[in-house]
DNA sequence: CTCGGGATGCGT
DNA sequence: CGCATCCCGAGG
């Protein structure tokens, strides 16, 4: 049940990914907690990662993946869904991992098998872009499962980014019903 | 200033 | 496969 400290996301990014899974996400909205089970993440490494927003440099969009470890990347998406990341290493590494889907476990009423219904389920938006995962109303907690298999992916919706389309950079908990794409 | 595309999701 | 819907980055 503890919170997730800064140490936690000051590490390598696909080893924060990983780490993230069965991790529990708490959003505190009016007063009511809405937490989800995270069971499926992206990790994005980098500003030579040409999937990352990062890599094209800092922008007025991307500056939060350029922040310290622990603060959230929120953007919007298709002009209609917001996507949170959890920015990782140290500043100016420009790395985060890409929150896909959780599996709801208290005071969630949409669906959340995607990134952009993971949001709106968890009421995510741009407000929340550069906040600090060590607040109050807006954290993670080390709550997971004792054992569980992580299976390895390409990501999802990154053609672009020619060879590194094909890195295996998409982790999700094995048999998970509320994984995205099935 | 215009212009075009996007780490999505849903319906056909 | 088409499309909703809009922010932002590139370019003139």
């Amino acid at each position: 049940m503890a919170k997730l400290d800064r140490a936690f996301y000051n590490r390598d990014t696909v080893t924060v990914a990983r780490d993230l899974l069965g991790k529990c996400l708490v959003h505190v909205v009016q007063g009511n907690r809405r937490v989800g089970r995270i069971v499926e993440v992206e990790a994005y490494v980098g500003v030579h990662d040409k999937a990352s927003h990062s890599a094209k440099g800092l922008t007025t969009r991307n500056a939060p993946m350029f922040g310290p470890p622990g603060i959230a990347y929120v953007y919007l998406i298709y002009g209609m869904y917001y996507c949170m990341n959890v920015v990782t290493e140290a500043e100016g590494h420009a790395s985060a991992v890409l929150l896909r889907a959780v599996e709801p476990l208290q005071g969630i009423t949409e669906r959340t098998q995607g990134p952009g219904l993971l949001c709106r389920a968890m009421g995510i938006d741009k407000r929340l872009n550069r906040h600090d995962f060590l607040s109050d109303d807006f954290y993670l907690t080390d709550d997971a499962p004792a054992d569980f298999k992580i299976v390895k992916r390409p990501r999802i919706g990154v053609d672009y980014a020619g060879a590194w389309a094909k890195r295996h950079l998409r982790f999700y908990i094995a048999s998970n019903p509320f994984v995205s794409r099935k």
